[in-house]
DNA sequence: CTGCGCAATGTATGCGCATACATTTTCGAT
DNA sequence: ATCGAAAATGTATGCGCATACATTGCGCAG
């Protein structure tokens, strides 16, 4: 075994690189190239002493199927394309490790990439990855560009739209009503005998739905307006610090309640407040979203809004299995959300 | 057992799914599909006029390229699969944005798997992704089975192994020196006073390689024996307060410094120790690892040991493009790290 | 022992594109 | 107007595999 990474400078893969192909394996095992393939995927058609010779001449060769062949012949990629708004945001690559995971026990793999929450972006990266035939697609939102859905509809692949529901899918989408979401909260918070709040919201379109449902619900409880300070573009504790400051310098907002688009910001407001003096949630009551397993974790443990990720993982990849394999789907999955009290409201 | 070929109705990419080809829209502009491929490739190998024709007729067709036959032709894939330990740690998926990014705008795609801490997932990973035939592959860390060695080996790609450095990479290494950073905070700790100290770390092989040297280095300094707390599987938040409740308890630990593997459990010691009413750094000082985004944030701000991250994910996007470009490469890149000097210790 | 059925394997073919090479067209210089 | 080179396009081929179909071998009922 001799250490000899060197690899010059010379290109990669062009002329030679003498990769092993099924022929060669077959070759080597006495039989030609369609029985090493019956061989892995159909062992059972393959009698016991020539599926032996095979495997030995695969452990004797290193050989490793070449995928892109077997695609081109199958008409099935085995990929599954998945476009998130953000590869760093815990609530995405959460959904997507359960997603993958699951799809994987199944043989698929996923092909991600993030949009940045950028509507053209996606339509761009829908077309890369449609060129790449996977055999289903994932999508975050149940926005997209007509574009976008005459792409996907040519494609004609099954969908699964994530983390909203609407009448009209695509194909499938599996979420929650955000502006219900919204609701549930304002309700919540004015049983708790709130009669002021306030919003810290992300540039996310789901985002700045639950806050609009949820300040004009409030305020039919408090003849008060909802004041919202926008974080910009993406959640974070230093964000919703930033927030926080604003509503109190801004607005003074020294008392009441905080409904916040995620647990992130949602900490950073708690800890703004503290490194002010004030109590939470005695003077502030903060409301997370989300619920990140941090939620429980901080002081005070954050009171939020949960939805079973879990549950939207399994069910987003299983209805896409179901569709490859034919079985009938409902195509629309409401999973609800749950406020989760804890101690900051 | 016989003859199931008989998908159901609503069945997907079988016999149907009237895709355009490149022939297809050749026969529409007037041209064969030779034409077609170099109007999407070299468009200035192709008369205006066609270009033109050729162009409305992918308008027209809503013609997707089939990436797919086209790897299988020319060999290169323009793929590139990257295996990291974990899908929802930040540190990681900050990285992988960036070295996406870096890759997309050179025309790759990247298929990303996690592997989950797992060297015998690892070594599976790497089957599957290299028989995608990806143009290259990223590494996390530089151990691996000599089975993963060998199959690298036997693809003919180039490989970056990131957040470590070897003498011996596989192909390129990206990274630092793990144990050199647990020396130097033991020493920044020294330097501080401190005579005792504790750790808290996760189950991964570079932060347990950041802690032995670090408690190596420490007990030079106090004859004192470092205990550690390990967090089991993944940092976090809980995971940090449990850790930290644990060396108070078990240990009596009320004062001195706390080297924690992540800036999240370092961020769960502190939300620990204040709750419990020790002050920090006062009391418990604490260094966390990483810089992660809300380091600065929370209260009292983390001191840590950064890397730039940024640098990395362009260093080892680069690295790679320049191997696949046949350009000369540095094959060992040391980053360094800096510790962060803040409020927590 | 014949013949039928099924198991085991082989033959032929093409997926959609890139690429080497061959052919035609264009056009400037003469 | 003529020739030749470059530009523009076409022809031929195969990447490595899956799949329909053809063929062989073999056991067993009759």
């Amino acid at each position: 075994m001799p250490n000899d990474h060197k690899m010059a400078d010379k290109n990669f893969k062009k002329p030679d690189t003498n990769r092993v192909t099924m022929a060669d394996v077959g070759r080597l095992a006495g039989v030609t190239q369609v029985t090493v393939s019956r061989a892995l995927s159909h062992p059972d058609k393959v009698s016991k002493k020539t599926l032996h010779s095979i495997q030995d001449a695969i452990a004797a060769t290193g050989f490793v199927p070449n995928a892109v062949a077997g695609a081109l012949a199958s008409k099935r990629s085995k990929l599954v394309s998945a476009l998130i708004p953000s590869l760093t945001n815990v609530v995405y690559t959460s959904f997507m490790a359960t997603f993958s995971e699951h799809l994987r026990q199944n043989g698929y793999q996923v092909l991600m990439s993030e949009t940045g929450f950028d509507p053209a972006n996606e339509d761009a990266l829908i077309a890369t990855h449609l060129s790449r035939r996977p055999d289903a697609m994932l999508l975050t939102g149940v926005r997209h560009s007509d574009k976008a859905r005459k792409q996907l509809q040519g494609a004609g692949i099954p969908v699964v739209e994530i983390w909203d529901i609407t009448d009209i899918p695509i194909d499938i989408c599996v979420g929650f009503n955000h502006s219900a979401a919204g609701r549930a909260v304002a309700e919540y918070l004015n049983a708790k005998g709130h009669s002021f709040a306030a919003t810290i919201t992300a540039d996310d379109e789901r985002a700045l739905r639950r806050q609009s449902a949820f300040a004009e619900r409030f305020s039919t409880f408090s003849r008060t307006t909802v004041p919202d300070a926008n974080t910009g573009g993406i959640a974070s504790i230093g964000a919703g610090r930033e927030a926080m400051a604003h509503l109190i310098d801004q607005y003074g907002f020294q008392s009441g309640a905080v409904f916040c688009s995620s647990d992130l910001s949602a900490h950073g407001a708690i800890i703004e407040l503290r490194t002010r003096g004030l109590k939470v949630p005695q003077d502030v009551a903060v409301v997370g979203f989300g619920d990140q397993d941090f939620a429980r974790d901080i002081d005070p443990a954050l009171t939020t809004v949960a939805v079973d990720r879990l549950q939207l993982g399994h069910l987003a990849a299983s209805s896409l299995l179901d569709r490859l394999t034919g079985q009938p789907t409902k195509s629309i999955h409401d999973l609800g959300f749950e406020i989760l009290t804890r101690a900051s409201a």
